[in-house]
DNA sequence: GCCAATTCATGCATATCCGTATAACAGATC
DNA sequence: GATCTGTTATACGGATATGCATGAATTGGC
């Protein structure tokens, strides 16, 4: 190994990959809990050791010089392991207390997710947990959470999946709106009632066609990509839409449409392979998978 | 991104790097040229903010954990991009002034170099240059070196090799030596002397054999790995061996033994595809070029 | 055209980290 | 078994980097 070729301030390469990806000193600064003449300074330190002029300072913003993205790519790459590094390391740590991210969707975050962590306060008081709310698919890869609540299987490699359990959604409304409408039973009273949907309308569509709703798209009057949101406005009693089973049982005024009608969705729980091996987050896993069951 | 995963020292990343691939905090101070207590708080430091026991200290000397063999091969990735940067930031310098360091075999350190390192001082003043002789090919992977003197094409990819120019090995002995064995012409006479090798013998024997003069093993009485050293002994009389005619015509008390003998050898010139693009470096390696050829 | 909001650069007090010196200790060698 | 070499761990003074406050400059909005 050759040490001289390794041998500048780190740190410094560290300023320089948040300064290009964040577009600013000051974002830099802010991402990695730094003050912006600190960035500033290493970054203008490793400008100097190497002799290369990395940003060109052009008004109030930098733009990388050319030399500063043939660079940035092997930067990028320390940042790259040194994630991992930093994922292996708390993987391997055995300490119980300490900080867990989750992400969810929103319905799981608002509805499922709270009764649990009150649970795992009663098991372990010294985690702390960060809910990270999203309906997209979170990057675990990129270590936004550390946990994974997803209804699909995760495809990626180096990511462990187990089924925790399957949950069954059905189509709800309020009483009120029920009986204004009249209770639907035929396919024409269906056809003629209002739908809460979220933001893929064709999926939804597709998914009651399946099980013998015929709607279309022009069922679907409100809609939101806020699954709490879109539940709200079912809670409202502006129309019909699906939820899961145990949120609707916590809501009194909501009652479910059509008994017969299941839909049932897989939970995956989903963690990297290198957190597996955590105290603390095997710990939350374990949990998450036994109450989600 | 997530910064909050990347968001420790790299620096305490570097030395526990070194420390393991080195052994011993004292050997990683040396390699990384600081102290051995900077580097002793800088483990111990990461050790805590990782919660992980990195090296078990026995005795006088540390040995990895478990934990820190696993996390050890990204800090390793982490080095090795790390190396990488160093090398492209270096390659897009566009400072003239600075250092390089060629390697070479300690015949062409000793005998070819120094008269263009001569050249090159007149040209560019600022450049400093390092010489590692070495005759086992030196691994320009990992930039133990920029520019290398080679014999042979290189094989790995990222490099870029020029073919300078060819060089004539010719036998030689001292006229003191040729006198005393008289002055071999025919095969008999050739396979009666003593001949001076380097390491590989076999190599050397059938190289003179395939053109023409019938030794075998025995006749390599005197042998160096040393290229210099074996040419010290040839220079002292012991028996013929090979030398490029540019270094034997500068010393009067040898002569050729066989002019019809001509041993080609090729002059390949060997560096990065990221430092070829620096000016530094380029401009040595374009004099090296120019003058070997 | 002016104002507001960001951005980067610069002084200065302070906190942090580093290097020197030293101690304590374990193996190797004679 | 004594000595010597090389290791890690521990004070302490000093160099270095950091953060806060401020200034200068630019962009965007009204």
């Amino acid at each position: 190994m050759n040490w001289q070729a390794i041998n500048f301030d780190w740190n410094q390469a560290r300023a320089f990959l948040a300064t290009a990806q964040e577009g600013s000193l000051s974002a830099a600064s802010r991402a990695l809990g730094l003050t912006q003449p600190t960035i500033g300074r290493q970054v203008a330190a490793l400008e100097d050791t190497l002799g290369v002029a990395l940003f060109d300072r052009v008004g109030r913003s930098l733009i990388l010089t050319e030399a500063g993205r043939d660079v940035l790519t092997h930067v990028q790459a320390m940042g790259d392991a040194a994630a991992r590094f930093s994922m292996a390391a708390t993987g391997q740590s055995d300490q119980i207390d300490g900080h867990v991210a989750i992400t969810a969707t929103d319905i799981m975050s608002a509805y499922h997710l709270p009764p649990i962590l009150k649970r795992l306060r009663d098991i372990a008081p010294g985690i702390e947990v960060t809910v990270v709310s999203s309906n997209s698919i979170q990057n675990l890869m990129r270590r936004e959470a550390d946990i994974a609540i997803r209804h699909t299987r995760p495809t990626e490699p180096d990511l462990i999946a187990k089924l925790a359990g399957e949950m069954t959604g059905h189509l709800y409304a309020t009483r009120d709106y029920l009986d204004r409408v009249g209770w639907p039973k035929t396919a024409d009273d269906i056809a003629r009632c209002d739908f809460v949907g979220f933001d893929d309308h064709d999926r939804m569509v597709a998914l009651l066609n399946a099980h013998g709703m015929p709607i279309t798209r022009k069922n679907i009057r409100y809609a939101s990509a806020d699954g709490v949101a879109a539940w709200a406005m079912i809670r409202q009693g502006l129309g019909i839409g699906p939820m899961s089973r145990a949120a609707a049982d916590l809501v009194p005024e909501v009652e479910m449409v059509f008994p017969d009608l299941a839909i049932p969705f897989p939970v995956w729980l989903v963690a990297h392979r290198e957190l597996h091996t955590s105290k603390r987050i095997r710990l939350v896993f374990d949990l998450l998978a036994e109450s989600l069951a």
